[in-house]
DNA sequence: CGGTTCCCTTGATCCGTGTCAAAGTACGGA
DNA sequence: TCCGTACTTTGACACGGATCAAGGGAACCG
């Protein structure tokens, strides 16, 4: 339950955290974060390990350390949508709600610095900074969502690969300064989580990348391993009309 | 620009306002209240009429008093899906956002409480209480979009039609007892607005009501009148596994 | 009263993606 | 090394929804 990963367990306080838990931290005061300190523990996840059924209690709020992790949705039938993708430095769970709505699964090895929820809640009524910060976080993942709607009602199937790889280029290059020369990027999905996210089928997904790979669009180097030779070309074909918004 | 609604002109603070903007008042000391009437005004937008286009400049925040607005995104080909719905006591406009990132629309004749932009985002810092429900407001929303990235991304037409008439019974319904017996809802979207949401063509949307309305599952008065004899089977239609959540 | 406009319905056809099936590839364990 | 498993690629075909096209009905207005 309280597993401390051992690259973690030297850290004293939250301001030595990689990711500095962006939700809370950023302006807390000593005695804030010494409060903090009493109600975190970390866990970690393997690969496709489920972290939370939806119907679940949910006992923690969390941060992503590190690793990536998916909120899926997932009908009678089997037909999957994932509906949250969670990147380092992300904020996972809702505050004030009892009993989970979504999956949420490991997609990679996944740490994460978990807060009691209760005592966690109780910090949000008596720390107003730390609710802004949530508050600010929460709709910049409303907007993520609401491109995502864009993407997953009106976008072709390459459109949404060519949307897809550029998210996460975005995300994963340190600063923004992906838009002019060549990237290479780490997909952290499986074709199947990558059909999961775009509303696909796998079989497609893996059509869609061949064509783009055909085209020179994108290069594989390997299964995982995507470089970008222009990302311009590529972000032409995500169909953007701007220069691509922050989808997450 | 400061137009007062006859039958809002009366009003002399958010309390007697008929939603009691769900976001501000809820808790709200009189000294607060006055400062929120400062800064508040009302503007009427007819059916059909722009309420905000993308890249505008915000000047206000706003909560629904009544009709219905859209929050749409269109790319440069012209393909259109709307990615929030604002029915009466929904928050509109993102506090600390300079530039609009959505088209808003009055899909029907509309009535916003507005609230200068600046001194708003001043409130929300000096007021805890503000900031935390504004946080619930937008994590409803997430949820909301989150369901509906399902919908978008996994649902057949014929149960996106389903869904999006059990969303708009159930937000009608002054309580939530839609579960049982048959049901009566205004359709206050056209069928064009529908497809929008839907990520559908009017056609399709078309076509599906009238099999829906064929197998009785619906029966329609006039276009925009729609009986529901029997909820259970409309919800059965939509996929939803469980009692159909709060999409909004 | 007829004409115009807007919204809705229905039909015929086409195409993109899903479905089903099979084979290829990488990786870890015995 | 060989095998088993998990993931990926590719092919053939089917089908749901898009597209293109035509027409109906109601509201509004001269």
């Amino acid at each position: 339950m309280t597993e401390l990963p051992p690259d973690l367990a030297r850290m004293k306080d939250c301001s030595q955290c990689p990711i500095r838990h962006r939700a809370v931290c950023a302006r807390c005061e000593p005695d804030e974060l010494s409060r903090l300190e009493e109600i975190k523990y970390y866990r970690t996840f393997e690969a496709g390990q489920p972290i939370l059924w939806a119907g679940d209690r949910m006992e923690f709020v969390a941060s992503v350390v590190s690793g990536v992790a998916a909120l899926t949705q997932t009908m009678e039938d089997g037909r999957r949508q994932m509906v949250g993708l969670l990147l380092p430095s992300d904020f996972a769970g809702r505050p004030g709600r009892e009993i989970a709505k979504f999956d949420v699964t490991a997609v990679t090895k996944t740490t994460l610095c978990c807060f009691r929820r209760k005592p966690f809640e109780h910090l949000l009524e008596t720390t107003p900074h730390v609710s802004q910060r949530l508050l600010e976080m929460a709709l910049d993942e409303l907007d993520a969502a609401r491109e995502w709607m864009l993407l997953l009602g009106r976008k072709t199937a390459r459109e949404k690969i060519a949307s897809l790889l550029a998210i996460i280029a975005r995300r994963a290059s340190i600063n923004g300064d992906t838009r002019g020369g060549n990237v290479e990027i780490d997909l952290p999905l499986t074709r199947e989580a990558m059909s999961d996210y775009l509303g696909l089928t796998l079989e497609t997904v893996s059509r869609q990348i061949s064509a783009l790979k055909k085209e020179g669009v994108i290069e594989l180097q390997g299964k995982r391993r995507v470089m970008i030779p222009d990302m311009r070309t590529l972000m032409a074909e995500a169909g953007d009309d701007e220069d691509g918004g922050a989808l997450l």
